[in-house]
DNA sequence: ATAGGGTTAG
């Protein structure tokens, strides 16, 4: 029995529309709300999107209820929140919060924090943060060494991943899966020479690589471009006996199909079965995104048909890949039908859907109905994110018409009120847009806002 | 939230 996610959604439109702090305040205290960690994440993560309203409702909880106390879970969320928001004084205050109320920030936490930094472009202050977590409370070992090293590769800082690792392998005990973090970093950037180097290495000193390894180098091939070059990797697996599984044919069938190989990447599709391999649906994605981008829309849904046909549920990739088919192929009315179907089956529309079908609208001078879906995300429970944002406010410049630019305006004021940071180039478009169109008032506060924005990025720069 | 397979378009 789980009420959470069904209230949470009624407090969450309370919290959004909800102008006065101090009535705010009365409401969340009603006796009546029965307060759970549950129900705060739930919250926390439908207000994603919202960053200033998200911690806004952490901080009444934190602060002004009698009784409830905060879960480390929700600390770890508000923190990832103000981090994303670069406010870091915030972060800071929010650990040593957590460790007076003895929540011990865990390695989660300092994952979640390092993230951020390297989002923002500051690796070293994530190691940074990394090297002092035992100051938090919170012990290093070779598991949160790991996460780091994820961390960074994440986020294409091999390199410095890489210089990192060699500094402090030897006293973390680097294993296996230190090495696949870093080899997978090498090719998510296509070093393929580099990540198997790695390789080599970890072989040097001891370790054995597992399916893990091969998968991921196997990948890399594919990334870089080296087709044949993974197809013989993948033969080789095969040849060795090498106990291949469900990642390693979605990987084959999805790396062929990206350049063009339909047949190939189908045979292997029919061949994993006959190797006793059942598909995932992580393959029936692989294999219909690849029909919509090299073969035919028509193609890709016959398999989204035989996938249910087998009994396999669609999520919400799937139906993403189907739709940004349809909508590509000029056929926006079926992919609103594939959205409907969605609504039915248990995954909603998220942001993406809604960003895909924007953007084909918009690309398509429909402007109008791309706004329509743009009003309906903000009344539901799927908030717009950057991308929402940029998407829409590029398309007010393609009519050049005056209304537009109030609109662009409108929503540019809205996108930094919600904790989203426009590019100058955003701002310089809209605000040439409005001088342009007569609206030297608008503009001007435009222009405040900009200066805002200057100050609090400045302020927040460590 | 210690590692591997599906998500834009430019």
């Amino acid at each position: 029995m789980n009420a959470a996610p069904a209230a949470a959604s009624t407090l969450t439109g309370l919290i959004l529309t909800s102008t006065n702090r101090q009535s705010l305040i009365k409401s969340l205290l009603c006796p009546s709300i029965y307060w759970t960690p549950l129900l705060v994440d739930t919250i926390l993560k439908q207000l994603w999107n919202h960053g200033p309203k998200a911690l806004q409702f952490f901080h009444i909880l934190l602060h002004n209820h009698p009784t409830y106390v905060h879960s480390a879970s929700s600390f770890d969320h508000a923190i990832d929140i103000a981090a994303r928001l670069r406010n870091y004084a915030t972060v800071f205050t929010l650990l040593d919060r957590m460790r007076s109320l003895r929540l011990h920030p865990t390695p989660k936490t300092f994952a979640i924090i390092a993230e951020r930094y390297v989002a923002a472009g500051k690796p070293d202050k994530a190691l940074k943060i990394f090297l002092s977590m035992h100051q938090h409370g919170c012990l290093q070992d070779l598991h949160s060494f790991n996460t780091i090293l994820d961390v960074l590769c994440k986020a294409r800082r091999v390199e410095k991943a890489w210089n990192f690792f060699k500094v402090l392998r030897g006293r973390f005990q680097a294993d296996v899966i230190s090495y696949n973090i870093i080899a997978n970093g090498w090719c998510s950037i296509k070093r393929t020479n580099m990540a198997l180097e790695t390789l080599k290495e970890m072989v040097d000193r001891g370790l054995n690589p597992s399916l893990t390894t091969y998968n991921i180098i196997l990948k890399g091939y594919f990334k870089a471009g080296q087709i044949e070059e993974g197809w013989k990797f993948f033969l080789e697996m095969k040849r060795r006996k090498c106990e291949i599984d469900v990642v390693t044919y979605t990987t084959v069938v999805h790396g062929l199909g990206v350049v063009g190989e339909i047949k190939r990447a189908r045979n292997v599709f029919d061949e994993m079965v006959n190797d006793g391999v059942l598909p995932s649906v992580a393959t029936y994605n692989a294999l219909i995104q690849v029909l919509c981008m090299k073969d035919s829309v028509e193609n890709a849904i016959l398999v989204f048909e035989e996938m249910l046909r087998k009994g396999y549920a669609p999520n919400s990739t799937t139906y993403n890949v189907v739709i940004r088919g349809l909508c590509h192929r000029e056929q926006m009315e079926r992919g609103m039908e594939y959205m409907d179907r969605m609504r039915d089956d248990d995954c909603g529309p998220n942001v993406q859907t809604y960003n895909i079908v924007i953007r084909y609208f918009c690309n398509a001078g429909e402007i109008e109905r791309g706004l329509e879906l743009f009003e309906k995300m903000s009344g539901g429970n799927c908030l717009p994110n950057l991308d929402t944002y940029n998407v829409l406010i590029s398309a007010m410049f393609v009519r050049k018409r005056s209304d537009d630019m109030l609109v662009a305006g409108k929503l540019l004021v809205e996108m930094v009120d919600r904790g989203f940071m426009p590019r100058r180039l955003t701002f310089n478009r809209v605000l040439d847009g409005l001088l342009l169109t007569g609206n030297q008032g608008f503009a001007k506060e435009i222009l405040r806002l900009q200066s805002k924005c200057g100050r609090l990025s400045k302020q927040f720069k460590l």
